[in-house]
Formats: structure tokens, C-alpha cells, sequence
DNA sequence: GTAGCTTCCGAACATTCGTTCTGTGTCAGC
DNA sequence: GCTGACACAGAACGAATGTTCGGAAGCTAC
């Protein structure tokens, strides 16, 4: 016998294309516009089916009492690699984490920034030009890190290590110098992840 | 003699708080909010207003005729990086905010598969174990590009090549050796993108 | 069978939406 | 002092919104 699962159905496929929909507009739409997308006729059963994404935690509301995104609206599946048996489709299979990729690399939001990194002097650390270095703001760091510095009034990525007793900035491709620092080091922050487009 | 702007003015004080209530609720309010959020008490004028951010390119309007972020919503005010004396304020990704790191990878959320990569056959390609495979979900892709194929029941990140009118699946490291599918080969996706954490 | 869910449709309805139109106060230019 | 912009307020209005309710199918269990 199966257990009561409790929670009433909701059609994964509803979501997607909200979320679709959302990623083109960034806005949520109207229920009559809701029913075009799903493909239902009535205003009435959309907005049942909001209630239950509501409780899912995918859908939200305002203040002002307007539909929006819920916390786990951005959630996306993570594939199991191991547990993979053949089928390519996705849809059936249960062996899905669903987790948001900013909460996956962002620990301390207050404390974060994006910083674009411009230039391949960190290629050999897999950090690549154009990339979104995620960087957690403080103003010192360990050695060994990879840190943000300000240098001449720019940013640069770079290995912090000591060399003689004061800090220098290594970079990952032998094609460039390592920088030592005339007077104080000033570090933004540390990096804590990156983020890379490639399509 | 000052040469007609033609431009109605705009109170850049009214689109910073949007934005505000945007990232907050990522949802763009009804006119009657708009008309608190902005202190305005007419419905009237912030139709106007909202007539001039959308000639400016800041609001646009969904093809269902909802108000929507435009192209220019997500713009930064130019707190430039280079420009910063001392402790910027998080300076972050070359005018523009980003709403989601999620949103910057992800362009189809429906398509779209999070693969945890195993093993450094990549790192050439700046792929490292541990990272975050952002892939679009598609049976076919193009030479060149970076896949994620099926092969015996798990998942592999590779170069997708030809070789003698065969696809072949190369590595991006030396010390491992291209691939050869016997049959056909499987295609789970394309990679889109990458997340890294590191700390 | 029939009883009880669940899924979905359709109409009715008060509320809210955005538009339009008129009116008021202020400032600039002549 | 008059005129014309411009920035806003307020009311009026049809259209669109989301909710409620009643009912028609379909499936399951007994």
C-alpha cells in the first residue's frame, strides 16, 4: 500500500513552461494568459493549480497581492551522472536534485560581488577571460588563495604569496610577471567561485 | 542657445526604486503600486511616466500587453570599476546587474540540466572536477562544441569531433585518449555554461 | 453498480486594471 | 500680465482581472 503522499498532483511540465516564460518576460502573467500557456480553458483551474505550486513553494505573492516567483522558482534538476540507466529523457527519471545555482555559489550574499575577469593571466587556474568571478568581500586573505586585488585602481585576479616576507601576486600562465606590490596590498576580497557562458 | 532635448524629462529616482521592488519581488507592480511605490497619487501620471521609461528602453510590454522589465532595466548607473578610489561599492559586471547568476547561465529553463563533472579529462578546456556543467538538453549538437554524451550508462564531458566521417569524443588532456563509440553515440546535451565553487 | 475522488469547464461577479479627459497650480518667456 | 508648457490630481469608464460556485466527465475502490 502507498503511502498518502499528502501533497496533490501538480503537472511538471506547468512549471517548465512557466518557467520558460518567465526567463523570456521576467514577469509572471495573468491567469487567462496562464491558461493559453498550459493549455487549459478555465480561469478557475488555473488557479487551483497556482495554489498547489503556491504550496510547492514555486509561486508567491506580493505585498500587493500580485503572483510572483516563490523561493524554489529557480530551482533547476542536477543530473546524477552515476545513476544514469540509458534513457536520455529526463522527465522520467527520479535521480534529480533540484538546487538554484546562485545559492549553490553565493554563501553570503551581503558579502558577495561578481567581478568580469578580464584578460587569460589566470588561464592555468581554469579561470578564463570573460568568466563571473564570484568573490567574497573582506579585505584580507590566506596564502595560497586566489584573491581579488586592486592594483593601480584595477582589479585584478591573482594567487597571493609570500615571498620574502611580503606579499606578492602570482598569476596561473607563465606569459606573465608576478607583481610586487610597491606599498600596502589592497585585496577586494576572495574568490569563492566563478560563473562562465559559453553558448 | 541649448538645442531641444526632445527627451521628456525622467526622475532616475523613480526607475531606481522599480528596480528596488524589482530584485525584491521580480515582478513588475500594477499602476496603483507604481503610484505609492513612487508617491504619486494619480494613476493618470504614472501612466506617463511609465510612457517615457518605456521610450527610453527601460520598461516594455509582454505580447499579452502586461508591463515588463525592457532592455535597459537591468542597467547599472556607472559605478565604474577602473574610476574607484579606495572601497568601490560591489562593482560588478560591466554595467549591468544581473538579476540571477542563475538567469546570466540559463537561457531555456526547460532545456536546461545541471551535470556535477567528474574526473579532469577537461581541464585543458578549463573544466575541473567538482564544477557545475551547465548544459542545454538536446539529442545532437555540432562539431566542436563541448557535449556531454552518454557512454556506458554515464555521463561524459567531451569535445565533440569528427574523425574519418565518425564522431569521436576528445578529451581535453593529454594523458587521456579520444574516444571511438562503437554504435551510435548518445548525445545527452550541449554545455552552456559552468559554476564553480571554491571555498 | 455507486460512491467518492480528482480533473477540468463555464458562467457569474465584484474588484481592480489602465486609459482618457478635464482641471489646477507653477514656472518661463516675452 | 498673458500665454503656453509642464507636472500633477481626480473622476469616469470599459475592459480585464481573479474568485466563487455548480456541474460534467473520468478513474478507483468496494
Amino acid at each position: 500500500m502507498a503511502l498518502n503522499t499528502q501533497k496533490p498532483q501538480l503537472d511538471p511540465q506547468y512549471l517548465e513552461k512557466l518557467q520558460d516564460y518567465y526567463s523570456e518576460h521576467k514577469v509572471i502573467p495573468s491567469y487567462s494568459v496562464l491558461a493559453g500557456l498550459w493549455g487549459i480553458s478555465a480561469k478557475s483551474w488555473v488557479s487551483e493549480c497556482v495554489k498547489r505550486f503556491e504550496e510547492a513553494g514555486f509561486l508567491d505573492w506580493t505585498p500587493d497581492k500580485q503572483l510572483k516567483p516563490g523561493a524554489r522558482f529557480f530551482e533547476r534538476k542536477l543530473a546524477d551522472s552515476t545513476v544514469q540507466a540509458g534513457l536520455p529523457n529526463p522527465a522520467i527519471s527520479d535521480g534529480y536534485d533540484l538546487i538554484t545555482i546562485d545559492d549553490w555559489l553565493v554563501k553570503i550574499p551581503s558579502r558577495t560581488a561578481l567581478v568580469r575577469v578580464k584578460g587569460d593571466s589566470m588561464i592555468d587556474a581554469g579561470i578564463h577571460e570573460g568568466d563571473l568571478l564570484v568573490v567574497e568581500v573582506q579585505p584580507n586573505a590566506n596564502v595560497g588563495e586566489i584573491v581579488v586585488a586592486i592594483v593601480d585602481n584595477e582589479f585584478t585576479v591573482k594567487y597571493l604569496q609570500k615571498e620574502r616576507n611580503e606579499f606578492v601576486l602570482r598569476p596561473a600562465n607563465k606569459a606573465y610577471p608576478v607583481i610586487r606590490p610597491k606599498g600596502r596590498l589592497e585585496i577586494f576580497g576572495v574568490m569563492a567561485g566563478l560563473a562562465r557562458r559559453t553558448r
